[in-house]
DNA sequence: TCTAGCACTCTTCTTTTTCAAGTGCTAACA
DNA sequence: TGTTAGCACTTGAAAAAGAAGAGTGCTAGA
């Protein structure tokens, strides 16, 4: 591919993002000061190469995956953000209240409503947090809240119905040895120290050993086992506006796989460890149509993942320019 | 309307549910062993009562919406449940280990399964909460979570960066001075006798008290104001699957609306102070086509609210009667 | 009071027609 | 050699026309 060529795709593609109708030679001319025919040989030979195609034998060209792919990976530049963009995003990032994953978190909705496509947002998983603490609530007579806080600050309560003779003092000094034996465990090793050091311990100083082990063993395996790192997803209803859902059945589908976490958390998380990856069409699994955008970040420890799910006509220089920017803000925020 | 008008509207209507499709006066004819002409007279005398009506002169009717209304108020029986729709419930009715709420929750879902309509459940409202008590976990050097729970069990929790001064020691001691002095406020009054009560004290003793008390202030009014009832929403993808929803348009303004828990809460929440209520159609404010079934609850003191969303051709006698074998199965539980 | 019969209406499905957009190719031109 | 003008051709989308079927309302007779 030549220069003129590469222009010529850059042209296609971003022609193609924008009003979402295949890219006719014609409309072509006026931007590259050359007839219409002259346009249509170079099309002819992008299309030999597999970066454009038709839908049918008249109609104008759209790119193909690998169109798509060779844009973002040669052509694509990298958006500057509007001034109102990034206002919206100020307004989350000058927050000092704001802790680093909540400030993420709001800044991915916001970038869902600027640009109607989907957030994804996935905490640190719960593999890498440590125990840091579990407590004891009573309720009322026979109601408990066992609570469990890591080392990332993420907390999970779980309430549980005590039997009468439950003794809460048993529960509360339980939680005290656990304290003290567990901290800093990693939580997906918790249940079987929990079964291996501390059952035999409270199984000699109390009567109702097993019920004790039971509610702590419940509260923390849940925990970890069931995939529990908190996934969200904001913006779904707005991807289903995008032109190229139109037909009702494509719709149904993609919103049920929106619907889907564990499906999202696949599509986001599982299938690679690259820190940026574009998934293009076929390849986001989610939908022909669709193309997921998914970025890990670590800053200073915090780590975590947020995505973009959008049509595969995706406004990929500037959804790259936005998540560029949410992170380098809170990169250089930490850092202060 | 005679009994056999009454009879006929009922089979319109359960068939109606049925087939989705508009019911013709032969297609009654067996059932009630006469002339698909009788039935036509009968139809038009049901017609002109408003209770059926018809999409085209030449098509079968439809229950309208006073239609679906009668059938409710008068004319539904509430159905017994099927062996395995209730095996399915019990796997949760009978866990022990389940919480009153959670176990609503499940069956919420299940129902959803079962029926494809949406499950609404949201917890009791805020402001009948009790505060029971706060806690302060540190995490790292400047980084705390700060805990807030309920009498009901409800727990909230929220990180803060602490700048490099602030003490964490006063931070505790705070905390136990709130505890000592405010367990047992409403949780939507705790924010001011937050200010009055606690502020004068800590401005006494500490010297960072701006930040001591702006941090418990945020943790304590975030929970109360923001509309933080807990609200849920399961089975959004499958309502749009009802063949009523067809059109593109449709779904998607569905989808929009089902997404919005702010909306949902309004529909399912603030409109009215009724037990039990049937929004159809129109009165649905989801969608003409929709009816919203709503169900408050109040099992010992633990109150909620559940509602089901789906079209307005519901299987009402068998929604009514997986709610009523819900609600009846967790009084008995909570009873022994 | 019920029923049989018939003309009529209206939708839905299929087929046909028309229209416009855009292509590929050829031949001429700079 | 690269570019352009011109033209025949393909195709889909939209509009128009036709056929089939379901169901009604009405009338007249049992």
């Amino acid at each position: 591919m030549d220069k003129r060529q590469e222009d010529l795709l850059k042209a296609i593609v971003e022609t193609y993002v924008k009003t979402v109708k295949p890219v006719g030679s014609k409309s072509l001319c006026q931007k590259f000061k050359l007839s219409s025919a002259t346009i249509r040989n170079e099309m002819a030979v992008l299309e030999s190469l597999g970066y454009i195609e038709k839908n049918h034998i008249s109609s104008g060209r759209i790119p193909s995956e690998s169109g798509y792919r060779y844009y973002v990976e040669h052509l694509m530049e990298p958006e500057k953000l509007t001034g109102s963009d990034m206002l919206k995003l100020q307004s989350i990032v000058k927050n000092q209240d704001l802790v680093l994953s909540d400030a993420i978190s709001k800044c991915m909705e916001i970038i869902s409503d600027l640009t109607n496509y989907a957030s994804v947002i996935l905490g640190s998983n719960a593999e890498d947090n440590l125990l840091k603490q579990v407590s004891i609530i009573p309720i009322d007579n026979n109601k408990i809240v066992a609570l469990v806080c890591t080392n990332k600050g993420v907390v999970e309560n779980k309430q549980f119905q005590l039997e009468q003779q439950t003794d809460l003092k048993e529960l509360i000094k339980t939680s005290e040895i656990i304290n003290k034996m567990l901290t800093g465990t990693p939580i997906n090793e918790v249940a079987s120290r929990l079964e291996f050091e501390i059952k035999p311990i409270i199984a000699e100083q109390m009567v109702d050993y097993e019920r004790i082990y039971h509610i702590f063993y419940n509260a923390l395996s849940d925990f970890a086992t069931q995939d529990n790192d908190d996934i969200r997803v904001v913006g779904r209803a707005k991807v289903l506006e995008q032109p190229e859902y139109h037909d009702a059945d494509t719709i149904k589908k993609l919103a049920y796989k929106l619907e889907d976490q564990k499906f999202i958390k696949h599509v986001v998380k599982d299938r690679d460890n690259d820190e940026v990856k574009i998934y293009i069409g076929e390849d986001s699994e989610v939908d022909p149509n669709t193309t997921v955008i998914k970025r890990k970040y670590d800053i200073n420890g915090e780590c975590g993942t947020v995505a973009i799910i959008g049509p595969k006509r995706m406004e990929y220089a500037r959804v790259m320019g936005l998540l560029d920017y949410v992170l380098n803000e809170m990169k250089k925020k930490d850092e202060k």
